[in-house]
RNA sequence: GCCAGAGUGGCGAAAUGGUAGACGCAGUGGAUUCAAAAUCCACCGGUGGCGACACCGUGCCGGUUCGAGUCCGGCCUCUGGUACCA
C-alpha cells in the first residue's frame, strides 16, 4: 500500500526486552506504594477449574463447556489510578485536539461526585457509614441498603439462614456492569436497625443486591421519594414513601405515581424546612460534621486498575511470595522474569500454573515461589508509543531526552471502542512515567482521531472473528493507488464503514483519466508564462476553481480530516479541467497550473502515480520533496454571483448578478424576477434578510 | 440499565444554521465500433405537468428561527463502551 514506517524502531510487545521493563516499573510502582493486593471477583468454571473473561461467558455459562459459571473471589493486585482521578479528569480540559466526545466519556467514566459521608448508628454502638450525594433529602430516609459484601450483610446473614441464602446468591451474582444494572433489584430485611442521626429513628438495614460494595462506603441510604430505584424498591417490599422536598416553581407532583428527583425545597425536614437543596446540602453536611457525624466527600465512580490475570500469554507479574507470607517485589537483577516459551498447553490452565517448578525460585538465599499471574495486556499498550522514541534502550525503559524530543505524540489514531479504557490507561501511565522522571509531558496524546469501524457482514471486522478482508487481492489487481484512492474516498474516517469493493472500479477509473488529462496536455509542448492579465474568462474561471480546490482540500487534510472530500474536489478539478477548451498559450498555461495542482494535492493520498505524473509534467524533482500548493487569493476574486432568492424560505428564482452590487441592488433584482414577482402577488414584503454573496430571503404575508 | 455516537436517493456519501443529494457506484438512453471492451455525451429522490414549473421529501413527534439534515425538548431503531475481547 506504499506505508512508510521507520522499521528501525520496530517493537513488540511480547518481547522479554519490552516487558523487563514494565515489570520494572511495577515493581517501582509498588515500592511508592501505588500497588496493592485485594480480593476481588472473577468468573469461574467449575468444570474446566478456570477463570474466564466477561467476554467468554455466553448466558451464564462457559463458552467451552457451557458449564454455569460461578463467582469467585481471589487475591489480585491493583494499580492506584483512583489517586490520580482528580487530574485525569481536570486535564482533559488541555486536550483541545480531542474529540469532545471522547472527553465526555472520559469524565462521565471517572464520574466525579460531591456529597456526604455520614454514620447511622447501629444498635450495638457500631457505625453504619453511607455516602450521598443528596443530603438534602436526609429526613425521607426510610431505609439503609448494604452491598452483600458489606461486613454488616455477613453479621447479618451468620444469624439468620435466610439472609445468609439471599447474600450468597448476591455474591454469586454476574460480575459485568450491564448485567447488574439489568437484573431484578432484589433485597432482604436484616433484622438490624440504624439510628437516624437527626431524628433518632430506627431506620431498618436492608441488603440489597443493586448497591456495590466498591463505589463508595458499600451502604446507601434510601429516599424513595426522591430516587426512582429507590422508589421502585420501597413499593416492591412495601416501605415508607416520605416526601421531603417539593418543586421550587409551581410544578405539581404525584408522588403516588413516581418518585420527584429534581432539586426543590425541604419539607417534612424539622429543621430544615424551607432551605432550597442547595442551602440544605450546606447545612445538613454542616450540622453533622459539627456533631462528628459525617463530613463533604468527593466520590468517583473510577475503580482502582485491576491488572492480574490468571493466564499464560502476558508478561509474568514480578512479585514474590516468602515462606512468612510476606510479598516482594523482584529484585532488578531478577529480570525480566521470563515467559517460558516451551511449553506444553493443554487449552485451559496456563503452563506457568500447572508447572510448580516455573514458580520456584529464592529471596535473599531463602526458598521463595514466583506470583504466576501475568499482567492485563493493557499494561503493554499504555507506553508503547514511549518505547517507540528508544525502542533500544538496553538500561532504561525510557531514554528521557529521546523520549522528550518526540513526546507528546502529535497525532494518534485509534478505534473509537478504545474511547475509555485504553485510552485513559494510556494517560495514567504517561502521568505515571511523568512522576518517574522519565517524561516531561503531562499528556501522551495532543491530538486524537477516532476512527470508525470497518464492518464486514454487519459486525465489526476483527481477528478474533475471522472475517477480515485481504487488500492484497485488490491490490495486485488494481495496484496500490487506487485501492488507497478507494478506501479513503469511501467515508470520511471518523465514520462505520460496510466493506463492499463495489466503488473500486470509479476509483481506478479517476486515476485512468488523470494520466490521459496529463499525458495529452504535455503532447501539446512547452508552456508559457502564466500572465493573469491576458486571460479570457473561461480561463479565469478554471484558474478559480483550481485555487478553491487548494483551499478545500488544505482544510480537508489538515483540519476536518476529511479525505472523501477533499478527493472530491478535485475530482471537480478534473471534471473542469477535461472540459476546458485550448485556444491560446494562455489557457494552455491555465490548464498546467490546474494539473500541476491536482497532482500535488492528491499526492499524499496516491503517491506513486503523482511521482509519475509530476515528472511527465516537466518538473525536475520528485512530488515528494514539493512544498503543498499556496492559494492565491487574487484568483478568488468573482466578477458575478449566482444569487439564491428565497420567498418565505422557499427558492424561486437563481439569478446571475454582479458581485459588486449592494444591497438596494440585489433587492430591486430579486424583486423584478418574475417567478418571485408571481409569489409577491397579493401579498405584503415584511422583511427582507439578505446574505451576502449568496442569498435573499424575501418575507411577505 | 447507564455513558457516547449514528439514522439523508437503488448504494457509498455531500451540505462547517442559508439552493438537500456535491463527488462517485449502479442503472437507463445515445455516440463511437463489423462487434465487444474501453472511452465520450445525456438522464438519474417521489408525485403531477408537453413544458415553464408546482407540491412532497433528510427515522418519528413537537419547538426555536426570516430560514433547520444541521440548534433545542421528547421518543424509536441501530452501533460502540460498560472495567477479564483489546
Amino acid at each position: 500500500l506504499g506505508f512508510g514506517y521507520d522499521w528501525q524502531r520496530e517493537l513488540a510487545t511480547c518481547r522479554p526486552e519490552y516487558y523487563r521493563w514494565e515489570q520494572w516499573f511495577f515493581t517501582q510502582l509498588y515500592r511508592k506504594g501505588l500497588v496493592y493486593r485485594k480480593l476481588s471477583t472473577v468468573n469461574w468454571c467449575p468444570h474446566d477449574q478456570t477463570v474466564l473473561a466477561n467476554e467468554q461467558v455466553i448466558d451464564g455459562c462457559c463458552w467451552r463447556c457451557d458449564t454455569r459459571v460461578e463467582q469467585k473471589e481471589i487475591p489480585q493486585w491493583f494499580i492506584k489510578i483512583t489517586d490520580y482521578a482528580e487530574e485525569l479528569l481536570n486535564d482533559l480540559d488541555q486536550l483541545d485536539g480531542w474529540p469532545e466526545q471522547v472527553k465526555t466519556m472520559q469524565r462521565n467514566w471517572i464520574g466525579r461526585s460531591e456529597g456526604v459521608e455520614m454514620d447511622f448508628a447501629v444498635n450495638d454502638g457500631e457505625a453504619l457509614r453511607v455516602y450521598t450525594t443528596r443530603p438534602d433529602t436526609l429526613m425521607g430516609v426510610s431505609y439503609l441498603a448494604v452491598a452483600a459484601a458489606h461486613p454488616l450483610a455477613r453479621q447479618a446473614a451468620n444469624g439468620n439462614a435466610e439472609v445468609a441464602t439471599f447474600v450468597e446468591e448476591c455474591l454469586h451474582a454476574k460480575v459485568a456492569e450491564a448485567d447488574i444494572a439489568t437484573m431484578e433489584k432484589k433485597g432482604i430485611f436484616t433484622g438490624l436497625y440504624a439510628k437516624h442521626p437527626v431524628s433518632g429513628e430506627d431506620v431498618p438495614i436492608w441488603v440489597a443486591n443493586f448497591v456495590l460494595m466498591h463505589y463508595g462506603t458499600g451502604a446507601v441510604m434510601a429516599v424513595p421519594a426522591h430516587d426512582q430505584r429507590d422508589y421502585e424498591f420501597a413499593q416492591k417490599y412495601d416501605l415508607p414513601i416520605k416526601q421531603v422536598i417539593a418543586p421550587a416553581n409551581d410544578d405539581v407532583i404525584d408522588i403516588a405515581k413516581e418518585a420527584f428527583t429534581s432539586k426543590g425545597v425541604l419539607l417534612n425536614s424539622a429543621p430544615f424546612d424551607g432551605l432550597s437543596s442547595q442551602q440544605a446540602f450546606d447545612a445538613i453536611a454542616s450540622w453533622l460534621a459539627e456533631r462528628g457525624l459525617g463530613e463533604r466527600k468527593v466520590n468517583y465512580r473510577l475503580r482502582d486498575w485491576g491488572v492480574s490475570r490468571q493466564r499464560y500469554w502476558g508478561a509474568p507479574i514480578p512479585m514474590i511470595n516468602l515462606e512468612s507470607g510476606e510479598l516482594v517485589p523482584a529484585l532488578e537483577n531478577d529480570l525480566p522474569v521470563r515467559l517460558p516459551e516451551d511449553v506444553v498447553m493443554d487449552g485451559v490452565t496456563s503452563p506457568i500454573k500447572a508447572d510448580p517448578e516455573w514458580a520456584r525460585t529464592s529471596f535473599n538465599g531463602a526458598a521463595a515461589t514466583r506470583e504466576t499471574d501475568t499482567f492485563d495486556t493493557f499494561m503493554e499498550s499504555s507506553w508503547y508509543y514511549a518505547r517507540y522514541c528508544s525502542p533500544d534502550s538496553n538500561n532504561a525503559m525510557l531514554d528521557p531526552a529521546k523520549a522528550n524530543y518526540w513526546l507528546p505524540v502529535d497525532q494518534y489514531i485509534g478505534g473509537i471502542e478504545h474511547a475509555i479504557l485504553h485510552l485513559l490507561y494510556s494517560r495514567f501511565f504517561h502521568k505515571l512515567l511523568r512522576d518517574a522522571g522519565l517524561v516531561s509531558s503531562d499528556e501522551p496524546f495532543k491530538r486524537l482521531l477516532c476512527q470508525g469501524m470497518v464492518l464486514k457482514d454487519g459486525s465489526k471486522m476483527s481477528k478474533s472473528k475471522g472475517n477480515t478482508v485481504d487488500p492484497q487481492e485488490l491490490i495486485e489487481q488494481y495496484g496500490a493507488d487506487t485501492v488507497r484512492l478507494f478506501i479513503m474516498f469511501a467515508a470520511p474516517p471518523e465514520q462505520s464503514l460496510e466493506w463492499n469493493d463495489a466503488g473500486v472500479e470509479g476509483a481506478n477509473r479517476f486515476l485512468k483519466r488523470l494520466w490521459r488529462l496529463v499525458s495529452e496536455h504535455v503532447e501539446q509542448g512547452p508552456v508559457a508564462t502564466l500572465n493573469t492579465a491576458l486571460l479570457s474568462d473561461d480561463a479565469r474561471a478554471l484558474r478559480r476553481k483550481t485555487h478553491e480546490t487548494i483551499a478545500k482540500v488544505s482544510d480537508d487534510m489538515s483540519r476536518r480530516l476529511t479525505f472523501n472530500t477533499a478527493i472530491a474536489a478535485v475530482m471537480e478539478l478534473c471534471n473542469d479541467i477535461s472540459r476546458f477548451e485550448i485556444a491560446n498559450q494562455q489557457d494552455h498555461a491555465v490548464r498546467h497550473e490546474a494539473l500541476n495542482s491536482a497532482v500535488l494535492l492528491l499526492a499524499p493520498m496516491v503517491p506513486h502515480i503523482s511521482h509519475s505524473l509530476w515528472l511527465a509534467l516537466g518538473h525536475e524533482s520528485a512530488v515528494v520533496n514539493q512544498p503543498w500548493p499556496a492559494v492565491d487569493d487574487s484568483a478568488l476574486v468573482r466578477d458575478s454571483i449566482e444569487l439564491v432568492v428565497q420567498v418565505n424560505g422557499k427558492v424561486r428564482a437563481k439569478l446571475d448578478v454582479p458581485a459588486s452590487l449592494d444591497r438596494d441592488g440585489i433587492e430591486k433584482h430579486a424583486m423584478s424576477a418574475p417567478n418571485v414577482q408571481r409569489f409577491l402577488e397579493g401579498v405584503t414584503v415584511r422583511k427582507v434578510i439578505v446574505v451576502p454573496g449568496k442569498l435573499i430571503n424575501i418575507v411577505a404575508s
